[in-house]
DNA sequence: AAATTCGCTGTTAAGGTTATCATGGTTCGG
DNA sequence: CCGAACCATGATAACCTTAACAGCGAATTT
């Protein structure tokens, strides 16, 4: 009574082979009405419920797919997050959630933990752009699906925005309202979505014969401070800033108003990754808006596609997802909620 | 070569028994230092890592716990699983995240499905006061914290902050400012945290002598705006906004902003739950803070507290942290970001 | 009527690990 | 120099479930 009750105790209650109470569970293989209803029966009035470490041991099913992401508090983060959960129970799996700090060593920690743990498949936003050592080799036989940055190993599937237009759409859109020295503040070249934005950027900036600056200077608030405050030495101070991501645009913002700069007049503010709350500031932010729910639906289905399939080495597969123009205040131009689709 | 390593192969390569491989792993009983060196070489060499499924189901240990949150994607939740997990991390436990959805049935499913993956304890913000039906019955023998809200089962321990206190502070705050009109706004009275906010809304109401005044209808944004509307036609309109939290604070705001109200001249707004980029709303928000990640790191210990000590049928106890005031510039004072402390 | 199929059920073994018991050897106090 | 205590190691069983095989009566086919 004490301790939770087994398969063992059921089949007895109900007067019959454990193998019986599995089938009748699984339905692998048919079981008479009234044996069935003995089961049900003693399953209900022991309240038993199968033990998931025992059917992971001997089946090769443990019904949970792993989630690796850099963080956790980040809303794009936790909503791809939510969206991943949703599609997992909808076909009756769990999702183990681990954070890598964008470490590689710790990502690669957790995969391998996670693979201790049986998981059937990975989702990995990867850490690093092309460092990772998250590989085949590791892996085995697990179906990975890399997400928001895509891993080079080909037989992985791969899940992204369009980074680079996206970027260069929404620079093209401040140098149409007349800006010529444009900023582009990221956090770190090394990250695949950074780089690929930054790419956006210089595309246009050359294509409109101007000038490119960027800078890599917002780690932390007080590193973005110093790096604007230099700006505003300049001779020429920028009137644009292009942010690489959701902190970028956070700390760049909280820079410029700190130190007096008034958006758009001063200088326009124009960012990649739309949050909560970016239409409640002063002036409201406009981004380029990624679809983060989106994204972390087709991850899923893209890895229990590959589950139900069961191949892991047919090459892998890139999906590309659109983003949109969200165009608020902070740019500087007389729209306000306008939302330009791909 | 192509399937997972196991201890036996490891145990044959080394020359040894699986019981040698099994000690030096886990430190349960002393081995020779050359064998020792044999067999971490052997391990090296095959790349092996234990298989956690078969520990969970051999020993009692999973070395694992569970974490059910209402929601990730709310800064509070997503900021106390990272608490958790970094302290799990620590112990060298895996943390199981899943979510509720405020539903008290899904809740109790998911933590059924969590103790059938053999958590060895379950760290809950339980979806509802009083209602839940997460009891020993369900849990046996594993040891549960609740989180934000407490549960009544004395067997549990709880961490919970100063709701009520906390409110009461703020309300009084608004009081000590001129307000004889403060709306207290809810998303339902059925949560805990709300129900406990509204104590201290109507003890400071009461305290001074004035009318209280409630409303849950903070579900969605236009079912606030609905409400906002009315008061607007009252013939004398409230002075003064209190929010119950996050949500409930956005959602007022935004209503506010979108009628042309003018924060904090025409009506005050004060909130539970301080969140990212508060300070960065026009008007900054008043609101009052909870320690999100100490909250967090103070429920993970108290688990591995009793999970150390092995006792999970001694009486819970109950902590309370404190809150902080921070007051910006809706509630309409003349501070700026300063924070008064408990 | 014998042979085959089918539906339902039970038995056995296996999956990877660890608790328990057992063994052979070494050291030490008496 | 002998039993006690100890160390390092191995063999066995058990944790709980399910795949594979086998059995048996009933229905269907030849």
């Amino acid at each position: 009574m004490h301790s939770k009750p087994t398969m063992k105790d059921v089949a007895r209650l109900a007067g019959v082979g454990t193998m019986t109470v599995s089938r009748f569970l699984n339905g692998t293989a048919s079981v008479s009405k009234e044996t069935a209803a003995r089961v049900d029966k003693a399953i209900h009035e022991l309240n038993y419920r199968p033990n998931e470490m025992a059917r992971a041991l001997r089946g090769r099913r443990s019904r949970s797919i792993g989630l690796i992401l850099p963080y956790l508090y980040d809303t794009f983060f936790s909503g791809c997050g939510h969206a991943v959960s949703t599609v997992a129970k909808q076909h009756g799996y769990s999702v183990l959630i681990t954070t890598s700090n964008e470490d590689p060593d710790t990502e690669f920690n957790e995969a391998a933990l996670m693979l201790q743990r049986s998981v059937e498949g990975l989702i990995v936003i990867p850490a690093n752009h092309g460092e990772t050592r998250l590989n085949r080799a590791l892996l085995g036989r697990v179906p990975l699906v890399a997400f928001d940055r895509p891993i080079c190993e080909p037989a992985f599937d791969s899940v992204v925005v369009q980074n680079e237009s996206g970027a260069l759409r929404m620079v093209e859109h401040l140098i149409k309202h007349g800006h010529k020295k444009i900023f582009f503040m990221g956090m770190s070249a090394k990250v695949y979505t950074v780089h690929a934005r930054l790419q956006g950027y210089l595309k246009a900036i050359a294509e409109a014969g101007l000038e490119s600056y960027e800078s890599f200077q917002c780690q932390t608030p007080e590193s973005t401070l110093q790096e604007i405050e230099k700006h505003l030495r300049m001779k020429t101070p920028p009137t644009a800033y292009f942010t690489s991501n959701t902190l970028a645009t956070r700390f760049v913002f909280t820079a410029l108003l700190q130190l007096g700069v008034r958006i758009p007049h001063d200088a326009a503010l124009a960012g990649f990754d739309d949050f909560e709350l970016a239409d409640l500031t002063s002036p409201s932010l406009t981004v380029v808006r990624q679809p983060a729910q989106e994204m972390g639906r087709v991850a899923a289905s893209q890895l229990f596609e590959r589950l139900k399939r069961g191949e892991t080495g047919q090459p892998g597969c890139r999906t590309v997802l659109p983003v949109e123009l969200v165009l608020r205040r902070s740019c500087g131009c007389e729209h306000e909620g306008a939302v330009v689709v791909q």
